[in-house]
RNA sequence: GGGUAGAUGCCCGAGUGGCUAAAGGGGGCAGACUGUAAAUCUGCUGGCUAACGCCUACGCUGGUUCGAAUCCAGCUCUGCCCA
């Protein structure tokens, strides 16, 4: 039987991927994959906007709720689990309907991983306790290309880039550079669906949907959570619902802070997602009450 | 009614005669980004203009001054206190 291919859907947070997602694998008798870095996590399901328990049933769902709170993952690890996830659903002759808003994850999967080593957090710690200015004398020293290439005022991709040529002892932009050459034409061969909304109409859908998040569980769910890896003290909503919970905040003013991380968040969304011209972008229904 | 504090750009807020289209922050807009990414970082943000520049702006009206967001007078509104 022949493979099926992946249908990609993306789009910034609360444009509506999952339901495209649900009518998507109705239409090509597909399977939806999660692509999202926080709907990975159990027990954040309501302030992640992972899908209903309705919603999972309608078709088969994977790689949803599937780490631990505490566990930490990057886009290395998502693309270790996502893989053989989506193989197995071709090799039983279904389509992979990846759906997701984490850009980056999403690009491990489509154009793999650069040959570069996977963070590591002792020497991310050293690097931590160091002023800025050093880890960037450091990196023109070992690695002027690089560190020409690299925002030098962005502590983490100056201290990701010499991390690198720590752990490799070889010159990051080299390393690079051959992923650079290898993907050059991965993107001809990939299909996938960008949705595009209007601001006026996606920034009052994410009101609508914090609403309804913290009216319907969020500040439960965040109350109970417990221990969480420092991953997931990352996810919007969450530090605000601690900062309600803990009265640091009123509910007005939490759910206005939630807006605006999640409007920010979108914006750097639909940048990015800009850049991938593979996407066929789509345009549904304006959906403004 | 009396007293008192205040009224600044989308919001908060600094500024007490010229260096002010007005600090800083928020928000917004645009961008970067292959291993922390729902992160991190950058630029712009009164209007018109490709630009030189022009115009409009610090509650309102008038005044002082070469020059006012800044000083004076009156008015309007808001907070607080006394009646």
């Amino acid at each position: 039987m022949m493979e099926r291919q992946s249908l990609y859907i993306c789009g910034p947070t609360a444009s509506g991927k999952s339901a495209l997602a649900l009518e998507m694998a109705r239409e090509l008798d597909g399977e939806i994959v999660n692509a999202d870095a926080f709907q990975l996590y159990r027990g954040l399901e309501i302030i992640s906007a992972a899908p209903s328990r309705e919603e999972l049933a309608i078709v088969p769902h994977h790689l949803y709720g599937v780490l631990d709170p505490t566990e930490a993952a990057d886009a290395g690890t998502y693309m270790r689990l996502a893989k053989p996830v989506i193989g197995e659903i071709q090799s039983r002759g279904k389509t992979p309907i990846v759906t997701g808003g984490s850009g980056l994850y999403l690009k491990f999967l489509t154009h793999g991983p650069a040959p570069l080593p996977t963070g590591d957090a002792e020497l991310r710690a050293a690097l931590d306790a160091r002023p800025l200015d050093d880890l960037v004398a450091e990196l023109t020293a070992l690695d002027p290309v690089e560190a020409s290439r690299t925002a030098l005022r962005n502590r983490r991709f100056v201290s990701r880039a010499l991390e690198i040529c720590l752990l490799t002892g070889r010159k990051a932009s080299e390393l690079r550079d051959q992923w650079e050459a290898k993907t050059r034409d991965i993107s001809a061969n990939l299909r996938g669906l960008l949705i595009q909304r209007d601001r006026p109409d996606l920034h009052s859908r994410i009101a609508r949907r914090t609403r309804i998040m913290l009216d319907s569980g969020a500040i439960e769910e965040v109350a109970s959570v417990g221990a969480v890896s420092r991953n997931c003290e990352k996810a919007i909503g969450f530090r605000e619902i601690r900062s309600l919970l803990a009265g640091g905040i009123d509910r007005p003013t939490c759910e206005e802070l939630i807006n605006a991380a999640t409007r920010q968040y979108a914006k750097r969304q639909e940048t990015w997602f800009r850049r991938e011209k593979w996407l066929t972008v789509c345009h549904p229904p304006t959906s403004i009450p």
